[in-house]
DNA sequence: CATAGTTGCTTTTAATTTGAAAGTAACTAT
DNA sequence: ATAGTTACTTTCAAATTAAAAGCAACTATG
């Protein structure tokens, strides 16, 4: 791993040098990594693909979830046609790098969670 | 894994049958995992040394997290004297089994957050 | 025995975040 | 010309969070 990869966090953003506090500071909420579930596993690239998951998701927090990913430099938007111009969401390097944790938590989940559908396979593959 | 592992979650309190979503309706904030971090990796078990972690947590915020843990059945809280009569929190086998997840997520924020402190090699472990 | 301290919370109140709904700008399709 | 779609933003009420103070039960000190 290159120290180049590493987002250096703003002043006073970090709670504390643990690194599961500073990836909560990230992705701890009740939102963020279903975003990032829909782009890892369901291969949604729009905002109203997006926009319309499973557990429905307002649209505002939806908007203020992407800023602050892409802030966090875990997904990007990148424009793939001109008029009208159309972005596209996608994970970078570092956002793929949660899928373990993604799995991990599927994992779990299907263990532990009665009424949870198990994923394809091939999802749960590191 | 027996069947009868697994909760089954309250009327309405599961937004969707994905098991990502599920398990962050148990645990997707920015408090939970770090009391799981605490009984996991830092020893403690009583009150006042969950009180006193590195980011702070407040008070009433800790209460209301065990009380959650506790109906998750992710922790149990024991009586361990009398006079006064004392109590200790630790993690039932579901919430041990939240390791890999933590270990997970540690090692991401270890790769990709500049100045997040590197665990023991022990701690990382599964 | 009186006072101070500790533990394990609960209550109060203000600030912040969330969610539901409506609004908007730019463009396309009929 | 009108209606529809995309990708958001705005508004505002409701829920959650945070800081601080309060409290009950017990222990330790002078």
């Amino acid at each position: 791993m290159k120290k180049s990869d590493q987002l250096i966090p703003g002043q006073d953003c970090m709670r504390s040098v643990c690194p599961v506090s500073s990836v909560l500071d990230i992705i701890g909420d009740k939102w963020t990594l279903l975003v990032i579930r829909d782009l890892m596993f369901m291969g949604k690239r729009l905002y109203s693909e997006l926009a319309d998951s499973m557990e429905k998701i307002p649209s505002n927090i939806l908007a203020d979830r992407l800023k602050k990913l892409q802030a966090a430099d875990i997904i990007e938007k990148k424009p793939y046609q001109d008029k009208p111009v159309r972005y596209a969401y996608s994970l970078t390097k570092r956002g793929e790098a949660l899928r373990p944790t993604l799995i991990e938590m599927a994992t779990w989940g299907n263990s532990y969670i009665a009424g949870t559908a198990t994923p394809p396979k091939e999802f749960m593959k590191k």
